[in-house]
DNA sequence: CCCTTGGGTAAGGGTAATATAATGTC
DNA sequence: TGACATTATATTACCCTTACCCAAGG
């Protein structure tokens, strides 16, 4: 979108309800008000902007393809109808109002040619439900959605459920669980401890299948609980598997699947009969190894190639599907001999596209396109200073839906970290993180970021700013830098480019800070309040 | 007594992300 | 040869659907 050198010559119109401006690079950004975004539909829009004056010679044109989210009508000349009120609107899908859990039901709506959603829910379905339960719940005057959920009467609730499944495409009683699961704070607990274990393993001898008061006692949703259960058995080996236990995996499958040897199973088969059989491995991790490994290496698989990544890319381009949920995996995997299943292949997918830093914002198409445009250049995914990156350009699409663009003037980390062992020697208050400042930049640690005072694994967020250097506190006084630069080609992100870390000082634990690829960082507005902070110098670009 | 409404439960297939082991590479 | 860095494998918290159950009200 940028006009390169012309910085301020372009004049821009504005059609409709969408606005366009410029920014210092001579990018154009589109401003769409915050309900557009909600009325859009899957349907794809083109729109083709041109400029209307410019001092580089003649017209230039261009297309932005954008997919949005939720339901809309176009009509045939193209006019986006925006319904105002939900709730007025004609157009409710039966499917989201019928509560349908037998199987006539279900088969009475697919007979009548309704199809729905089903798997995991994107973002945009996510915001939506959340919107239409903070409308609902406004409407009444309320404040907390819990209240409703776990407090009212079905009667007291009537409508509830109904009404916050408005515009969705899913059954009833999929938006039901996922409210419930939203708003259960005993389901978001996050790991298990070793005492919670033992605690689940005596409630399980007491209460058996008893879910909702092992739950209970625990302090955990019912479900979570049953899916911790699942994990362990009595006798479950961890770590390698022998080849004894493959070999009783393999015929195991073989045998429940009633095929021959060597043959692919990529499912149908029963797990808890699969780990039944194998006797010192659960469910979960029978059907890991399987499909992740053993399938393909007793069907005599070879191996994946780094060049088979962009033919997957490829493959998936070729489909031509709007949505990342509409794809095969089984016809996908087929005809590859280095596929492991259809499930790996999928992982595979995931791996590819995580390295695009805001790939969970980006429209499917865009996504695909760039990273194809990217691959066949062998451009590295987030590349250093002066490549060409994804992120430049998803960013930019971000901004053209914000209502109000800032700058991009921080990091944002994902920062994990582990303890590796303890020394035991004795205690420390004196810890202290340091990283490496090699060239370029050192970017500092605001104070609002901190970790957990006793340090306990786990993501933290870092959060950045350039040129500076604070300490931060962990269990004392530790500092942080980090080695970095801003992109020449687009001074306001900032690309890290090492993050190392000791710790000196009295240590009871060694402490091991593992950051994911560089590419995954994303650039993130600072809030306003932190806006003083002086900007990345010129002479830090590099 | 049956049917409908509005839930509720357990089981099991699955995903997404982290943790850890294995394997380069300098 | 040892310290990192990278990749592969293992684990796990959480998600979603299916198939059935239940109780109150008409």
């Amino acid at each position: 979108m940028s006009t390169g050198e012309d910085e301020d010559s372009v004049t821009l119109e504005s059609v409709n309800s969408v606005t366009l401006t410029q920014d210092s690079d001579g990018s154009i950004i589109l401003h769409c008000p915050p309900h557009v975004t909600h009325t859009l539909s899957s349907t794809r829009c083109v729109c083709t902007f041109v400029c209307v004056s410019s001092v580089s010679e003649g017209d230039e044109s261009f297309e932005v393809t954008m997919t949005a989210t939720a339901d809309s009508d176009i009509t045939e000349e193209g006019e986006i109808l925006q319904s105002e009120d939900p709730q007025n609107s004609e157009e409710i899908s039966p499917v989201s109002q019928a509560w349908f859990t037998t199987k006539e039901d279900k088969d009475t709506l697919v007979n009548k040619g309704h199809k729905w959603k089903q798997g995991m829910w994107s973002k945009e379905e996510i915001d939506l439900l959340m919107s239409n339960i903070q409308q609902y719940v406004k409407g009444r005057g309320m404040e907390d959605p819990a209240e409703i959920i776990f407090e009212m009467s079905k009667e007291e609730r009537k409508d509830f459920y109904r009404s916050v499944a408005w515009g969705l495409n899913r059954p009833l009683f999929a938006v039901y669980r996922r409210v419930l699961r939203m708003y259960d704070n005993r389901n978001h607990v996050g790991k298990y401890s070793p005492e919670e274990i033992n605690k689940l393993k005596e409630l399980r001898q007491k209460h058996g299948n008893d879910w909702a008061t092992i739950g209970a006692a625990l302090g955990r949703s019912a479900s979570s609980v049953k899916d911790r259960c699942r994990l362990m058995k009595d006798t479950c080996n961890t770590g390698k598997w022998s080849e004894e236990e493959e070999r009783r995996l393999s015929d195991s499958v073989y045998a429940l699947a009633g095929v021959c040897p060597g043959r692919a199973v990529t499912g149908g088969v029963s797990w808890a009969a699969v780990a039944d059989l194998v006797g010192t491995r659960s469910e979960k991790q029978c059907r890991s190894k399987w499909l992740n490994y053993l399938n393909w290496k007793q069907s005599g698989g070879t191996e994946w190639t780094k060049d088979q990544d962009l033919s997957l890319v490829h493959r998936i381009v070729e489909l031509d599907v709007d949505d990342e949920n509409e794809l095969k995996w089984e016809e996908l995997a087929g005809g590859w001999s280095s596929v492991r299943s259809p499930q790996w292949l999928r992982s595979k997918w995931w791996s590819i596209k995580r390295q695009v830093a805001n790939h969970k914002e980006l429209p499917f198409h865009v996504l695909l396109k760039g990273l194809q445009e990217l691959m066949e250049n062998q451009v590295p995914l987030g590349a250093g200073p002066g490549s060409p990156s994804l992120q430049i350009r998803v960013t930019r699409l971000e901004e053209c839906c914000s209502s109000t663009p800032r700058p991009v003037t921080a990091l944002q980390i994902p920062l994990q970290i582990t303890h590796l062992a303890s020394d035991g020697a004795g205690t420390s208050d004196t810890e202290t993180i340091t990283l490496n400042t090699a060239a370029l930049q050192t970017l500092q640690i605001l104070p609002s970021f901190h970790l957990h005072p006793t340090g306990t694994p786990g993501t933290y967020f870092l959060q950045t700013a350039a040129n500076q250097s604070l300490p931060l506190s962990l269990s004392s006084n530790p500092t942080v830098t980090l080695t970095a630069s801003s992109s020449p080609s687009s001074p306001e992100h900032i690309i890290l480019h090492s993050l190392s870390v000791s710790v000196v000082g009295l240590v009871t634990e060694r402490l091991q800070v593992r950051i994911p690829k560089l590419t995954k960082y994303k650039s993130v507005v600072l809030p306003p309040e932190q806006g003083s902070l002086p900007p990345v110098p010129p002479g830090g670009r590099h």
